[in-house]
DNA sequence: TTTT
DNA sequence: TTTT
């Protein structure tokens, strides 16, 4: 809660994929996404337009995990507040790698920038077996997560996602 | 110069070492540094204070480049404003690695936050050789380089810094 | 260009009107809007839902306003950074005033956040007459203002909207 | 808590005064500060530096008004994260004036920039009758309050301070 | 005066 | 590797 120093990452972009949802052993929700964002210049000698997107790894822990994977789909522009966090691990071959995310929680916040017209409504139905997350008390939180643990030995790289003290 | 979407990065902290300084073909500086950031909290059970340290690699391009050079040493406090950018490169193993760092150009900020009198006053006599960048006419600044390319050589990973078309 | 110190405003939100575009002597556009940002909390005790408007002066300056006068429309979702400016000035009964803006100028930015089908088309057609602002070289900046600064006379508080020095 | 847009102010700077403490019915304290922060740049015709200072008023609330009585002092470097609000008022005279301000509650976040020697020691004699926030249990703040009331109605322009639903 |  |  109390820091030494500031750590804020702001990122505007639309997302590139479905969020993949994970829950932790506490039932608490983790949504991440890819957000894409975009420079564009003139090449100083030819003068041509480039182009070069970069893409962020962006986590979302708790509450507005839930939103995420409730609201945010592939193609939706979000704006995202958040804080840089580097972890390693470990991939098949043993090789220990670093991936920086961008963690937004408690600390951070979430702007879904599209009108609601623009939403891909047909997404949203495989997930109506889920009560929206405002409606749904605190305990539900924890009942809902047996299913989705369960689903979540499917995620590729699922263990990578670990965030230890976060 | 144009941009879909906003990659924007805020941080405030203090660097772990002396900026690596290198030098583009062109002659333009490139100062790259750790900055750390900590969080700390108390755990939630048993209540003791918790410390999360968190280093983030920045490299700073062009004029600030010379700036940092000049003014940031270890244990300096620095306000940097910059972009995310990860970057692909092979190590010697020939395994491909991918490396998240914040990029200080022209889009960018930086400010010292010591006080005067905190700047290691030592450190800097070695650099009183090269004059201050700001007095510097331009010209001056690709006549310097030739100098530093040579102990680029002695800086390890310094291939690893090189960004194309950034 | 240089700073002591930080200044820097983001905003993501709605805007309440029509850009009042003004010209510099120099030829310099000059376009401000209101934008709205807006806080809902339930209240501790009731329980019930609260909001609280907050309206922005945004003012942007050069070619930034340019592209605002162009594209931007009652509405349009924007998202914005600059800078922080009270200036002071009187009124039509000589009192003393101060209003806080934020510029938004080369050191600042503005993306529009909505998609293009969003855009009302229609309030596009009077500003056909004048060439997008991008096609158009330097000169041309310039020998477009006599027509807008004799409109200009016509926007109420014009006196308001100048800044000395910035 | 919930926000539909995005309203963010950064500011590092140094505080031109001791700061004004308040304190709300509830016991909560208010702190407010003068906050500079300055642009320097040089002049396109005359090539001579110029500088302008931005004061910014910034109003804390709750525990971190608390920390900022307790270690803020005129001369203070800062970092501020928070959003900006106008508020109307009315003078002595009965005009209607407006005033933005800087508001760092709960959503925003502070940072003391001074290395702890840096500290006028002396400025916190007077406050040495106060225990320090963190180690003050809860009900103490609230038995702190009424010393404070009584000097509050020597703050000019006190009333001015009050804040309606934030 | 915007928006959801 | 920094700092409090």
């Amino acid at each position: 809660m109390a820091a030494r120093g500031v750590n804020r990452v702001i990122l505007v972009g639309n997302i590139g994929n479905e969020p993949e949802m994970r829950y932790m052993p506490n039932g608490n929700a983790v949504a991440t996404v890819s957000l894409a964002t975009s420079d564009t210049w003139k090449d100083k000698n030819t003068g041509e337009p480039q182009e070069c997107t970069e893409w962020h790894r962006v986590v979302f822990f708790g509450k507005i995990a839930e939103i995420v994977g409730q609201y945010v789909h592939k193609g939706s522009k979000l704006y995202v507040e958040g804080r840089l966090v580097t972890r390693k691990w470990t991939d098949q071959q043993g090789i220990e790698r670093y991936t920086t995310e961008i963690v937004v929680d408690m600390g951070g916040t979430m702007q879904l920038l599209d009108s609601r017209q623009d939403q891909p409504q047909q997404q949203q139905t495989n997930q109506q077996q889920r009560p929206a997350p405002q409606n749904r008390p605190q305990q539900n939180q924890q009942a809902a997560v047996p299913d989705y643990n369960e689903f979540d030995d499917d995620i590729p790289f699922a263990k990578h996602h670990s965030i230890n003290g976060v």
